[in-house]
DNA sequence: AACTTTTGTCAAATATTTGTAAAATTTGCA
DNA sequence: TGCAAATTTTACAAATATTTGACAAAAGTT
């Protein structure tokens, strides 16, 4: 996991990584906002721990740079600020910062907080897997599991049940479903959904029956058997 | 939202619920763990505030019960920390507590904190939930339950419910009922909507008789205080 | 009380929606 | 290009929901 910290204080800069470093993290420091631009060019971090006060940008300008780009606005921040700045601290956790650190902070505490977003952030980081019951998708193999034995998917039945999977319960309009998987305008008055969902049952086995159909409506994946 | 502060100082109590209740939450206040479970017997809060220090059953204790058990599990909790309890306070972000506040902590930084936490963890849409006594009719779900028990509705039974309980106590006429959930004009002189309001009326149970027959005029859905 | 109007109830008739299978078409790939 | 798999379409069967009209029951009127 690479950890960026902006940080203009180098002894902070310099402990904060090495801290890091040794925690099983890659960390590397920076010591204004140019740097770390540079450094964005071509890279891209799991974390970044960001000083409020930095010399030329902001920290909280950085923030909103950050949090504007799509490339770069699902990276979690932590912000680091001085005492008594409740309004900054404010601003900074509406402009999208997923946690901070008043200093002076402990290292244990840097290093919990660290863990804790990063968890909160990135709970499938570790693997990318949807599961319900028996059933695991896993997104990165492109596979599906069926009480641990492999089961072969199409494209579309794939999507389907990742659609079904990330929303259990909530139940999908034939519309909703035809935008989302195929990604265009649901008119025709055919039975292509309901044939998917069809083979997607089958294949399915038993877990089939999760996949309720709401008459009149649509389908909705029933959790909890 | 529902949020449920658990804070054995009355004043800090009162103070956090009143807080939240003027920033359109719905707000609930417990003195201590007993008076918890006995409401968690019976309803869930969208996010909880728990002091880490309390009489009888200690905050950390509770927070370890609330992760332990799938039905709480996701509900998203804030620790309220005394000053200098480092340790416990790392403790408690393991324990999986999504943020924290140290006391003595600022209003605006707690609905601050409330906000950011329940955008994390509810990066979808909230919940569209319709309620009226035991009665629930989740439109995302596009589920009805009565006592936390599932019921059965056809598509115009569940409109009609919709409708009513989006507007209670509203008198409607056969003609509005039939415009807004059929979408054309009344002119038969049918049993139609006589016929579905009574399905309707008999798959409530008791709460059936929340539908009132209006003379003359129609249907209304009378809610009791 | 007798009458009128309105609402409740029921089962049959009708209409709509969904499941299914097979055929037609498209797509990806060797 | 030609094949095989995937996808879409068509047609029909099955399941379910909705409507209807006749009549009973209840509520209001005179």
């Amino acid at each position: 996991m690479k950890i960026w910290c902006v940080e203009d204080d180098e002894s902070i800069r310099d402990i904060e990584v090495y801290t890091l470093n040794s925690t099983d993290f890659e960390a590397t420091g920076f010591s204004d906002a140019a740097a770390f631009h540079d450094a964005l060019a071509t890279d891209k971090p799991d974390l970044i721990i960001l000083d409020i006060m930095l010399p030329g940008e902001d920290g909280v300008e950085l923030l909103k740079f950050l949090k504007d780009s799509p490339d770069t606005c699902r990276i979690p921040v932590i912000m680091a600020t001085a005492k008594g700045m409740e309004y900054d601290k404010i601003q900074s956790l509406d402009l999208g910062a997923d946690d901070y650190l008043v200093k002076p902070f402990g290292m244990m505490e840097m290093v919990s907080r660290v863990k804790a977003v990063l968890r909160r952030c990135n709970p499938t980081e570790v693997e990318h897997l949807l599961k319900a019951g028996g059933l695991v998708v896993n997104l990165d193999e492109h596979t599906v599991t069926v009480d641990r034995e492999r089961i072969q998917l199409t494209l579309k039945e794939f999507e389907l049940l990742r659609l079904f999977l990330s929303h259990p319960g909530i139940a999908f309009t034939r519309d909703q479903l035809f935008n989302d998987v195929w990604g265009a305008d649901y008119i025709s008055e055919t039975r292509t959904v309901d044939m998917h969902i069809r083979t997607l049952r089958v294949k399915l086995g038993d877990y089939g029956k999760m996949i309720e159909t709401v008459r009149g409506v649509g389908y909705r994946l029933e959790v909890q058997a």
